[in-house]
DNA sequence: CTGCTCCAGATCGTATACGATCCAGTGCCT
DNA sequence: AGGCACTGGATCGTATACGATCTGGAGCAG
């Protein structure tokens, strides 16, 4: 786990975590990262497209060697896959890959929230309350991007007080690798989002009333693992996207 | 993630995993990883020594670029901590870092056992128990080192069987980084040994009995849980080293 | 027409060279 | 004597150059 930014350990430089990071990287091969990262969650490089070095080292205004480094980051990130003497590409929206990725998230984020819970502050309840008020108000003029945005912000605002960075990082590597696979569940499994909704609620109830540990670690669990076997449940049978 | 080397996925080089790799890795940079893995899980490189890539170049005979690449890698397996301009030391048994290190494997390791469990075959289970049996025949005449190789023996019997492998590469790199902050817990806290003999018993009654997934993962996430505090009881109070 | 061989282009892998940055120790000034 | 600017060495960061490897297609044999 590279680093979480405010986090202490003199480690390397900022991986991944909030895609708009703030970049005081003085380091050509942290630009590219970055720049990187940010071309791949915004999808101006489309999943399968090949990411060629000397080009992108033109487009960058620098040497083929700090973008090689930071493809090499991308690809530990799980963000492309990287084949010898033959290059990267941007890593597809591969359902068994995604699966794979909200099982992990749910380990982890569930844990990280559970063991959050009693650090989080009356006003951040209050602040995650809203987030899920605006969720369910734009449920009926439905945004997938939008909706999926705030999405991130409830869940950030629930497991952002570090306590084990490695952790942290893991969930911030988690929904990295979410974003990049386009646009999340939702804009394909809209009629998941009143149940996630709902679940939120009951989530921050379970906060709010200082519920024990399992308790709050099982449901936030539970919530990812729902969200996915909606995901699941249409790709299997309808055949395909 | 990079690789699991058995599963799938187009991944580059092998990352980590099982310090003695077969390395059919016909590239420079693998190999200085392999072999700058090797050197810290055995002790070649101390906790806290520098690691200067133009010299580790010399040794390797080769150029300090795969060297660069190679402590990159082992910086993101948190091996090393880099500093920008200085270099490269090899991470130190910081009680907090191992106490990290700990939870983040209790976590991960636990699901995985649990999801492994219906997996296990009844060979494997006979030879868990097997292991188990000399690691108590062990506790009378207590050899740290021979222990510790026995217990990681006897995880990995019960882990191994992929499912997730984005889960199954994080358990891996918990044990290198266990590895790489020198034989273990049980060489501080030899009293530790019997119980966990006795726990790995009954861990492997409940995945005998085929109980449910929550209450393996419960018992092996405790499992660890609890070597942790022993190890964190003996700091604490003693003082130091 | 099919299948193989060979070749050329593209791309990566590594070596070498040079500039940038940091650290420690020296000497001067107060 | 104490503190600050300077300088030298060590080390990393990046650019450039060249060799290695792969991919796809052209050409030839069957």
């Amino acid at each position: 786990m590279s680093a979480v930014p405010g986090a202490a350990r003199a480690s390397g430089p900022a991986t991944a975590r909030d895609a708009a990071a703030p970049a005081e990287s003085h380091s050509k091969a942290d630009r590219a990262y970055q720049s990187l990262l940010e071309g791949i969650q915004q999808g101006r490089f489309a999943p399968g497209s090949r990411l060629v070095l000397s080009q992108l080292a033109d487009e960058l205004g620098m040497s083929v060697v700090p973008v090689r480094e930071a493809i090499r980051r991308l690809q530990h990130d799980d963000l492309v896959s990287y084949e010898r003497n033959v290059g990267a590409t941007v890593v597809g929206i591969d359902p068994v890959e995604y699966q794979y990725t909200m099982e992990t998230l749910a380990l982890v984020e569930g844990f990280s929230t559970a063991q959050c819970a009693p650090l989080v502050t009356a006003e951040e309840l209050q602040r995650a309350r809203e987030i899920n008020a605006r969720m369910r108000a734009l449920l009926d003029d439905f945004d997938p991007v939008e909706f999926t945005a705030l999405n991130k912000e409830f869940h950030a605002t629930l497991f952002e007080h570090h306590q084990n960075p490695h952790i942290l990082d893991l969930v911030h590597r988690g929904w990295n690798r979410l974003t990049a696979l386009r646009s999340s569940t939702f804009a394909h499994v809209p009629g998941r989002a009143p149940e996630s909704v709902a679940e939120h609620d009951q989530l921050l109830d379970l906060i709010a009333a200082g519920a024990p540990f399992q308790e709050i670690e099982a449901a936030a669990r539970q919530h990812r693992a729902n969200t996915l076997a909606a995901y699941m449940d249409t790709m299997a049978p309808a055949g395909q996207h």
